[in-house]
DNA sequence: CAAGGCGATTGCACTTGGTGTCATCACGTG
DNA sequence: CACGTGATGACACCAAGTGCAATCGCCTTG
């Protein structure tokens, strides 16, 4: 992260990267599949603690509810690196190759996330649109979650983002006028 | 096409494919930026394509009904490439590459869209959660037209994924019971 | 027709990410 | 002490990209 914030993303180099570490950059890519991977390391253990927080969860709430729920507890073991969780996203949006990355962690969390519908009973089409909703949301609220301080109640924003996409989905079906 | 079809995305050079078309590697990468970018030509013309259809839709629609007609109408310019279009997204899916890459597009769509829509007067933070859901609708829907034979009724499947989406959101609010 | 002008193509050298293979090292165990 | 094992490292190698300068094809203009 240092390297990062002095010169870049782009400008570090894997060897650096493995130097400053006290390593080789052989062994860098043996913890390491990808140059990204290095800023992405949480993120199987996250989806993880989804995936469990929603096996667990009550069996009565709706699937889009679950999904924020289980999201949200995941989630407040992150405020912890609330600091660095800032840097982090800063560094993901000033480079391309890392917005990709985030975004295929993105996609695979929602996968992992429906899958988990599935087997609450809910059907295959609804519970992958459930789940991509529920990290949209998800998104939405951490970004504003980080842009401040790290100060604000994350149910809050992750409630406030969910009426914002009701509200952006909901209206009246329109006529077809094309093909 | 034909030479990832006969081998794999991963295992094709991009100086044989230079090579197939004629060219060398150097001058590929003066018309591409990337190995992957080559399966991504079209992107631009069709997230311009989008814009245009919805600056010019009528006044009176609601945000996501005029992004979905934008896309569906933007869309329709795609059926002619119909057997090209399946054969692509089987070889997107192969490979996580360009899954990544797909998804970066989908996002930028995503942004035009939203800016498109602020044009319209929506507010930024809506705009936003619109377009993402319009895309979401979008992909959902072309991956449905696409699996069957590009056959069936585009904008008939758009509705449907729409309907599934507003099921997947609506929810009555729940208790906070975390932090 | 000759002389330029200019964009597209190319050759070449070079950096970096990433992999396969094999040797070596550190360390805990019987 | 010998042994097995997992982590580290050295080394050679391939493919993706990039910078730079030369050249080619073609079109314009005198």
């Amino acid at each position: 992260m240092d390297l990062f914030a002095e010169r870049g993303y782009a400008e570090v180099t894997v060897a650096e990267i493995a130097e400053r570490a006290g390593l080789t950059k052989r062994t860098f890519f043996n913890h390491f599949t990808d140059k990204r991977e290095v800023l992405f390391a949480g993120a199987k253990d996250f989806e993880d603690s989804v995936a469990k927080h929603l096996a667990e969860a009550d069996d009565d709430l709706e699937p889009i509810e679950a999904a924020l729920l289980a999201l949200t507890e995941a989630g407040l073991a992150l405020a912890q690196y609330g600091d660095y969780a800032r840097a982090r996203q800063e560094l993901i949006a000033s480079s391309t190759e890392l917005r990709e990355r985030n975004l295929i962690k993105m996609a695979s969390l929602a996968v992992s996330i429906a899958e988990a519908l599935v087997r609450r009973g809910v059907p295959p089409g609804r519970a992958s649109l459930t789940a991509q909703a529920a990290v949209a949301v998800f998104t939405d609220a951490y970004a504003a979650w980080t842009e401040r301080g790290a100060t604000a109640d994350f149910w809050n924003l992750m409630q406030q983002s969910l009426a914002d996409l009701r509200r952006a989905v909901d209206a009246a079906p329109s006529r077809p006028s094309g093909a």
